[in-house]
DNA sequence: TTGACTATGGACCGACCGGTCTAGCCTCGA
DNA sequence: TCGAGGCTAGACCGGTCGGTCCATAGTCAA
């Protein structure tokens, strides 16, 4: 399992051979399946068939800097997904829906066990660096939309209710193991999204 | 810490003297702050200054057993809640405002360590029952919502955007430990339940 | 060929995990 | 007065946790 490349180039450098990046993809995956506790440092080892030494060589900082690797990896890389849809000038409302699009299509090619995007992460310790890195993220994907929406104090309401119902969406989704649910929810809120007001 | 007994009655039967709410309660507000993988036996343990024995004699279950209950309790409560708005023939939107209130006092009461409904449980061992108990709670909330709303296909789009829309803010706020975002978010999906179409 | 440096491999550590088990306490009916 | 049983108390268990450490292998410049 989870045996397959992150399909972005990250960096890739010369002599690393992409162990770093194998350990970022599995940690990814089981942390979005299993939460920041749920994962062991052997579950990520198990899964990358990599010996203890590799990971504390790359990460010295242990599990931790692990995880902050790895969202630090999802929040680029979903950054940049909405960067390059907004800049098609597409409504915000699209993107929003193109966005839950790509969240099914992930929710089905794992049967409904990992969460898109950074919902589970949410289950770290207290004031670490983790949950910074997580909070960042999300910061960052919300003045996305909100610049696309304008920039006005409206555009922050929409863009607040445009990641609200992306990742309630997903959790409810995941739960029923339906993406019906997240189609639902961010449909209606692109529609309201979308209205001039 | 979280030393407050659970207001509501819980049954109480006359010789546990209360030992199995404390237990519930106690690991009902470190499973909202840490998600059941990041609590161990005994944190709760701890919050209640009471001994394992107590713990297995009335959970011989273990933690996923109290974590059940612990949810079941939430989900009760919770729906009880959302009854009694209704049954006020409120219109959706206002009962969902009323209840994003209630989870913002919620979050500044515990500093924002804590997310007032079951998203962080969402963490859960895969197909458990814990899984399957987080599951039929979101069901009874989503299907008071819905009948609320008249029960057509359009009003299950508005319950899905109403408790997504909550979910995701409150994630949301949790991590910038601003209810500002939750307000904003759960004020937009109100509006457009509300609306009439 | 050699030496310096990076990366892999994995034994090992103390702490803590969830869970079991039994000894005693306390209450209440007979 | 005296058991019986519900409940508390906590020592104890094997397993696993995150993390350290060092020996080895690979690589490249001199």
């Amino acid at each position: 399992m989870t045996r397959d490349q992150p399909e972005s180039p990250l960096t890739l450098s010369s002599s690393t051979a992409g162990t770093k990046e194998r350990l970022i993809a599995a940690a990814l995956s089981l942390f979005q399946a299993k939460g920041y506790h749920g994962v062991s440092i052997s579950d990520i080892l198990d899964a990358t068939s990599l010996p203890k030494g590799s990971l504390y060589h790359h990460f010295p900082g242990g599990k931790e800097e692990l995880a902050i690797a790895a969202v630090t990896f999802i929040a680029d890389e979903v950054d940049t997904k909405l960067a390059a849809e907004f800049s098609k000038n597409k409504r915000a409302g699209a993107v929003l829906l193109e966005l839950a699009h790509e969240c099914v299509l992930w929710l089905r090619r794992t049967d409904f066990t990992q969460t898109p995007l950074l919902g589970l992460l949410a289950a770290s310790p207290g004031e670490s660096a983790l949950t910074q890195a997580i909070c960042t993220a999300q910061k960052r994907w919300l003045s996305r939309f909100e610049m696309a929406l304008g920039g006005t104090e409206d555009a922050h309401d929409k863009a607040c209710l445009a990641l609200a119902s992306l990742e309630g969406g997903i959790s409810l989704a995941r739960m029923a193991r339906s993406s019906d649910l997240l189609i639902r929810s961010v449909t209606l809120a692109a529609l309201h999204i979308n209205q001039r007001s």
